[in-house]
DNA sequence: AAAGGCTACGAAAACGTTTGCGGAATCGTC
DNA sequence: GACGATTCCGCAAACGTTTTCGTAGCCTTT
């Protein structure tokens, strides 16, 4: 009931504090009969260090933050399944928050997990958010940060970013081979850094096969279901309304499914559809989407040891130049386009 | 660069450390004007507390840990979403484990969490857990913990459940007055209380009714896809199969459908399927999933709660009864039955 | 036997807070 | 003007570790 402490222990063997610390740490300085005198008694009382006692002296604790936008998006909980794997290999815990898409709470966030003393942070930033103060803080502070996913620019972090240019450049070839003439594109937030590399991989497959660029036919939003259907709707208005849309990700790829559906126009005879992230949804509405697989788990994966990098170099006091990962996507081709 | 601290605040101002200390938390044994002078020079500075020295301090932490099965899960996904959203009102923030179906993993999730001093534990239980040494480990702490959705029985803790019996009892009850005549159930692990429930809220149904309880009719498996298709399979293969079949969950009823397609045979004319969860997978696949609503979030938000006020009343010395709280849940009948 | 080198351990400071206690200064009261 | 009450603040201990430094005891070498 009482605490066991290293303090406890020592005064029931009848040692110092420190001896008993280094007992527990194969430390050098200790002899063989004393080390598993201690161990024995740590095991019996099912001694446990105290983390934060710990962390306070070192300095920072064993574990590492986690900010995404959304826990219930598949692709999220897939990197941060990936990221939990690499972490507890390395006995770092992880502290997942969410900020909702939320800039204030992602400041919030980022203050709280600075307050506690994380050994680094994994971020995949909010919709909204613009001001990188925050981050540029957390860099004062010494705590290392990984983008995943999305990124802003002007922070110079290391970062693990899908290969969004080429999985949107490879949707739109796919569509434009396949016969489709007039491709228009739901696109995400403008500043947004995967929205902007699908958004150019549209514009570049587009130049590349001769087929115009044309502004009208590309309709900016948010990631949800309802910014998909918003766009779409617009679309459809058109005077001359496309033949085929790349969604900017699968839920918005699903929110236009229902307004077309609503309206009384077929997928993909009408119209065709693909999305990007290969959610698992996708599998399974109906028509199944054409998508592109984002391998949320090696995102997690990747960017998880990346940090963990990044943390050792600062421990052994080597200096450590951020970099950009990248991992590549995979045409997912079903039956809506 | 060099750390903000009460120390290095108190230095700047000519203070002692405990004024600062005491200016920042509304003590009353201090002026006016030293407080506003040291909230003026903490803000500037931008003076963040270091909670892992408050933790060690107050013995505790302003974190609350979860471990769930799988984050992954569309369920417990929303679960997370309303711990953190009554965590992050009462300023705790939220460290997240999984422990992948995996006792050891849940046993080292919770040391390490214990070792991190959380203010208390919410934990659903992965499917292997029979014993139950780590958690009474953690009462003998003095760490509070709350079961929700997965509970173990020889734990005397709060617990905030799923009405797993009625849920089941309203569904099957259903697939009767329907004209279903030969139900059968793909049960989930015979220890892990939901699925105790679900059995149970099926068989009286069937008894309810006057309808024979089958023991040839119910699979004992375990929660995922594959369970469910190797439980129909078997189910398929009786000499005389049921007409109807209720699975534990919609993973498994998912499992399900696939091998009953492949089979050649149609849902619900050949035979009717019903899942529970309500998974967002559920209203996209075809034919969608009749399936029961379990509200993932409001069970997060009672269980955030619940675990709260037992924190709140440990502070207080207040002393505190475990109590058990019974979401309920809602039928949603959809193509499949 | 003196000098030097190991080995194994203890003492103590430090990390950044919180908080009980004591005390100086100011105020009001008769 | 003496006295107690009140207000505001500093001192110092404590939380459980880690780590530097010092040193007692022993062994080896000359």
């Amino acid at each position: 009931m009482p605490d066991v402490s290293l303090k406890s222990m020592a005064k029931q063997l009848n040692l110092s504090v420190s001896t008993v610390s280094r007992a527990l740490h194969d430390h050098p300085d200790i002899s063989q009969e004393t080390k598993s005198k201690v161990l024995k008694l740590a095991s019996e009382l099912d001694y446990q260090i105290n983390s934060i006692a710990q962390g306070l002296k070192k300095k920072r604790t064993n574990t590492i933050g986690v900010i995404v936008p959304e826990i219930k998006h598949d692709f999220f909980a897939e990197v941060i399944s990936g990221i939990e794997e690499i972490a507890y290999d390395s006995g770092f815990t992880i502290v997942v928050c969410e900020s909702n898409e939320d800039v204030n709470r992602e400041n919030m966030n980022t203050r709280a997990l600075a307050s506690n003393r994380v050994a680094g942070l994994l971020v995949s930033v909010a919709q909204t958010t613009k001001d990188s103060s925050h981050f540029n803080l957390l860099r004062k502070k010494g705590i290392p940060v990984v983008f995943f996913d999305r990124a802003i620019d002007d922070v110079e972090v290391s970062k693990v970013l899908v290969n969004d240019y080429g999985g949107a450049f490879q949707i739109v070839e796919f569509l434009i081979q396949s016969g489709y003439r007039r491709i228009a594109h739901i696109a995400g937030p403008r500043h947004i850094s995967i929205s902007k590399e699908r958004l150019r991989g549209y514009t570049d497959a587009l130049k590349r096969y001769d087929f115009p660029v044309n502004d009208n036919l590309i309709i900016y939003g948010g990631f949800n279901e309802k910014d998909g259907a918003r766009a779409i709707d617009t679309l459809l208005n058109l005077e001359i309304p496309p033949d085929a849309v790349f969604a900017v990700n699968d839920p918005s790829a699903i929110g236009a499914y229902d307004v077309i559906k609503k309206q009384g126009l077929k997928i993909p005879e009408d119209i065709a559809v693909t999305g990007f992230s290969n959610s698992r949804i996708s599998a399974y509405i109906q028509p199944q989407l054409t998508t592109v697989d984002q391998p949320g788990y090696e995102v997690g994966l990747a960017a998880a040891r990346l940090l963990l990098s990044q943390i050792e170099a600062i421990d052994s006091n080597e200096n450590f130049s951020p970099h950009t990962e990248v991992v590549n996507t995979r045409l997912i081709i079903r039956q809506s386009a």
